[in-house]
DNA sequence: CTCAAATTAGCACGGTCGTTCTTTCGCGCA
DNA sequence: TGCGCGAAAGAACGACCGTGCTAATTTGAG
């Protein structure tokens, strides 16, 4: 790997860690190239623009997320346990400090259009996708009723992470935790074939 | 009134409108004094700083939502219809152009610590509370399950909204408020006293 | 070892931010 | 009518932002 690429990879790093716990906005070309021991310029010509230093970040946290949350839930048995898995993994990353990259991101961009906000509506919409299916397959094993609404309960899923992350990171409610794992097992526990 | 208090509430007024879409960074005095047609030290000069800005700002927000939202709801007969008129003004606070202005500022302020974050937590747990309240009224009522927990159908409450909020604001997604709609019925449902 | 190409530093620019200070304005009261 | 005082304007500040441009440095291939 060429000495450009390395760099660029250590500056997405950490620059990926500020957006975190700082937001999309409190990353600044300035403050990214302080922490690395950079100049202003070097760091900007590895990205040629703002925008470009913020899609490299929503990539860098796709990425991470696919690795920590979608790998491992595929790894589990077909129908209610993958999603089982999919849901419990997306609650730790959650709950790591600073928690979800993607949430404060996305209010961010809320009502600002361009390539950013674009980058990050695509990512959203896999997840949803990637939920859907996994319940779609769980519907198809038995596991869940046949008149259970994929597009729903991926809705219902991503609601309760976000109230998760509400009560988390600004509320600090210390049941924050309990009241997520109460909420996924009311919604698997609605989803599943009544016996 | 005196004038300072007239020009202090058309600027708090014009504020809240800029904040409700760009967010309370987004608010700027330059901008506000801008769209006011008034000096920035004007504008500034009714606050004292942008932090006592933006306290006025969460002070008029709160004001609003709890005209628009709550006083309508507490008309509704106890127990489970004010639970539900609680809902319903919510989502429809939500549904405003611009949405929520809690929500995102919320992310904003996540894990920046002060006066502003502080002002907001309060605020958004006064809320849940209220809504636990009605919900422990429609318990005593018996409209709802003895063993149900007032606070977790406040999470749950909570949840749908802000999925609400990234269905509709950030995905755009044309069937977000009827999926809202279902969530909240779906919630009732599971909270009422089985027949 | 050489030399071109890739990479990083240095510096400056225009712009916007919040804030301070001084000056001017205009309304209500004497 | 004139005065006093609150209200608003105006100009300036230091800081930081993203972004060009050029020069120096480092890298890797021949």
């Amino acid at each position: 790997m060429s000495k450009g690429q390395s760099t660029r990879e250590a500056i997405v790093a950490r620059a990926f860690a500020i957006a975190t716990v700082a937001g999309l906005e409190g990353l600044t070309i300035g403050r990214l190239a302080e922490e690395l021991e950079l100049s202003k310029s070097g760091v900007f010509a590895h990205f040629g623009s703002k925008e470009g230093l913020q899609l490299a970040v929503i990539e860098e946290a796709s990425r991470q997320f696919i690795e920590e949350v979608m790998v491992p839930a595929l790894r589990a048995r077909r129908g209610e346990p993958r999603v089982r898995a999919l849901l419990d993994r997306w609650m730790t990353w959650g709950a790591r400090p600073g928690g979800c990259f993607f949430i404060p991101a996305i209010s961010e961009l809320d009502d600002r259009p361009g390539a950013t906000h674009d980058a990050l509506v695509r990512s959203q919409r896999d997840l949803l996708d990637a939920l859907a299916t996994a319940v779609k397959i769980a519907i198809e094993e038995g596991h869940f009723r046949a008149d259970l609404d994929p597009a729903q309960f991926a809705f219902d899923a991503y609601s309760i992470i976000l109230g998760s992350h509400l009560f988390q990171h600004f509320l600090r409610a210390p049941d924050a935790l309990a009241r997520t794992r109460h909420s996924f097992d009311a919604l698997i526990a609605s989803a599943s074939r009544p016996r």
